[in-house]
DNA sequence: CGCGCAAAAGCAAATAATTTGCCTTAGTGA
DNA sequence: TCACTAAGGCAAATTATTTGCTTTTGCGCG
């Protein structure tokens, strides 16, 4: 009697989790997050409560669900200079995006959440991306960090400072990739 | 009918407020999280859930409050050696804690209040520790890393992947230390 | 000291959310 | 096509939350 984690697409359940979805992503654009609950949820996505529980178990879960599914990458990051210029590019809008109510909201949906699957997916989506960096430059032969380094110390100074402090500066970002780039990489 | 921040000392308030504290931690160390509720909370601490309800709004503001008021420092960081080695000693327990079941969960409690305030308590706790480390190495005329140095390459790495990874490893934590000492200052 | 005030707690009724058992529906694969 | 099963609907039972009103407690003041 368990849930699938991926039904099959086109299924009554896939529409279920659409309409679910789409529910609680209206509800989060309209109001406050205190006042959203399930029978709310329910009602506007045409079902019943309990079909939520059973799915999703709680709120938390189910919030932390959407979250990550609107965390997934839709593209491969643009590609339109160095690899440094890309990656700076690309991090000073993660940061942004992160930093922004929704992103922040998104943040502690995901942390919130007993099953902790969720954030290690929205982590490894960040990977996924920097991969994409790394491949690159070894394909250009440029020196460049390795994934480790770049999580190190440029996701996650910028994720502390969302969770638990204030958003991070506009040049901010910019400093900590110039901290990590190898040395002798210089800005041209 | 505000309540206090910090109810005086002695007063009827200060007495719920460490019964149910007391009542909170027990139960997070005897039963599983999901499982602890508001009138439970109440019953063990012989107040009524409406008291509970009216002074924290909710479970998840209660946890946070109760979360944050553990990880309030009891004294200064041990002094065993010189500033760098006080600091590896520090960093090294600080990520054990966190990294712990209890201190995970503490970090999730915090960060899943919608009340900002217990993460950045939290935060003003470790920026006050570090502080001291700062001070000492001052005192002695030692070369240290600035206080934004630590908590960008030492601390949001740590944390970061305590929320969304695996615990940081043994050695991990004295890497870190390593790489944002200044350049020129060995280890002994 | 004892009085009055206001903050905070208790109580209980009203409301709302969650859980659960049982039934129905809709896809899937033989 | 048919039977099987995962998933959804419905409604009753349970549990949590909110709220209006009352009572208690501790503080400041005369």
């Amino acid at each position: 009697m368990g849930y699938r984690e991926n039904p099959r697409p086109g299924g009554r359940s896939a529409r279920v989790q659409a309409a679910v979805h789409q529910s609680v992503r209206d509800m989060l654009a309209t109001m406050d997050r205190a006042d959203i609950t399930i029978p709310m949820i329910a009602q506007r996505a045409n079902v019943t409560p309990s079909t939520i529980y059973r799915r999703w178990g709680d709120l938390q879960e189910l919030l932390a669900d959407v979250a990550a599914s609107r965390l997934r990458p839709e593209a491969e990051p643009a590609k339109v200079g160095s690899p440094r210029e890309d990656l700076e590019a690309w991090a000073e809008q993660y940061a942004d995006e992160m930093a922004s109510g929704v992103g922040r909201q998104m943040l502690r949906d995901i942390l919130s959440a007993s099953d902790v699957a969720n954030a290690e997916k929205c982590s490894g989506y960040t990977q996924q991306q920097l991969a994409v960096f790394i491949a690159r430059a070894k394909e250009q032969g440029e020196a460049f960090p390795t994934l480790t380094e770049l999580m190190d110390h440029v996701i996650s100074p910028v994720i502390y400072r969302i969770l638990f402090d204030q958003a991070p500066g506009p040049d901010y970002v910019r400093k900590l990739v110039a901290k990590v780039m190898p040395e002798g990489t210089l800005k041209s």
